[in-house]
DNA sequence: CGTCAGGTAAAAA
DNA sequence: TTTTTACCTGAC
């Protein structure tokens, strides 16, 4: 089945977004467990020309599962008129051209998503991506085989820390623990975020708070400062004014609009944030993957 | 082997 | 309030 919205697939599944890993691709294939209406399902996604075509197996109506994907990857997001107000600022004009068909990677499970940003802060995106499937295999559920969702907040929060704490309990075991997946002193901070949503934060409520507030709430969970805040709010929740801003986005954002000059990240999040209003999430996406393709990136390293 | 990248938390200014 | 430092891990 067709769903008739351009995008470019591969390059959306590899742009870095933290709302979880890449899917497993095989040939042009990309396929992955959703869970949807609380039963998994397995989708196949791949390019079409320049949509997307997908099939799945389980047990869903045909409807849910094209919404499920729809919002998944942004379908709805009309490019052209993005690419329309790209085009009508200079410092942006270009971007389109280089990122053709990008869009917003949205989660399939927002407590995967507060995971994997939490994962991705201070990390390289190989880094996080394979220490998330190595937890999704460890404590996830197994479906078609293959594949499994990632792991309830009950689970992760009673995870051992690490190889010391696991043998404390069984002597001679050992990969039963949150490092050995590589998270190094994220373990901690993951655990106590699970405890958080387990115990006191309800995931349901952020969705319906304004920016400020769910910006606000989620900033209390350990692990969780200001670009890992955005990330949640943007790929988990779908708070398109967020504007995610790391060192690449504020060498960008400097070398765009200030001359060169250093501004802080603080600032660059709020100067993203007025500028680009509602476009501020996919301005920043653009950016980074727009700096990574044209060769930018290279020029204003350091 | 050492050096470095990369956000957050806690300490220090 | 803003600035500095320590933190795991893997790439180089």
């Amino acid at each position: 089945m067709i769903i008739k919205a351009p995008i470019d697939l591969q390059l959306t599944q590899m742009s870095g977004q933290t709302s979880q890993p890449p899917w497993a691709e095989s040939d042009g294939v990309f396929r992955e467990v959703v869970i949807v209406n609380e039963k998994p399902v397995l989708f196949d996604v791949r390019q079409s020309g320049e949509y997307l075509d997908f099939s799945f197996t389980g047990d869903v109506s045909k409807k849910d599962a094209v919404s499920t994907l729809t919002h998944i990857y942004d379908l709805d997001f009309d490019l052209n008129k993005f690419y329309k107000y790209l085009s009508n600022q200079p410092e942006l004009s270009e971007m389109s051209e280089f990122c053709n068909g990008l869009r917003l990677f949205l989660a399939k499970d927002e407590f995967e998503c507060i995971i994997s940003s939490i994962c991705s802060a201070n990390n390289s995106i190989k880094r996080w991506t394979k220490s998330i499937s190595d937890m999704k295999m460890k404590w996830g559920e197994n479906h078609f085989e293959n594949y499994w969702t990632f792991p309830d907040k009950s689970v992760i929060q009673d995870l051992f820390e690490d190889e010391d704490e696991e043998s404390l309990v069984c002597g001679k075991c050992s990969g039963n623990n949150l490092k050995s997946c590589g998270v190094g002193y994220r373990a901690p901070y993951m655990k106590k975020a699970s405890e958080i949503f387990t115990l006191e934060m309800d995931l349901s409520e952020i969705g319906k708070m304004s920016y400020d507030e769910a910006f606000e709430t989620i900033m209390k969970v350990p692990g969780v400062g200001p670009k890992v805040a955005d990330c949640i709010l943007l790929y988990g929740f779908n708070f398109r004014e967020a504007f995610p801003s790391d060192v690449w986005i504020k060498r960008i954002v400097s070398h765009l609009y200030f001359e060169g000059k250093d501004i802080p990240v603080s600032k660059v999040r709020e100067f993203g944030m007025e500028e680009f209003g509602n476009n501020a999430g996919y301005v920043q996406l653009y950016m980074f993957h727009y700096a990574r393709m044209s060769g930018l990136m290279e020029k204003i390293k350091r």
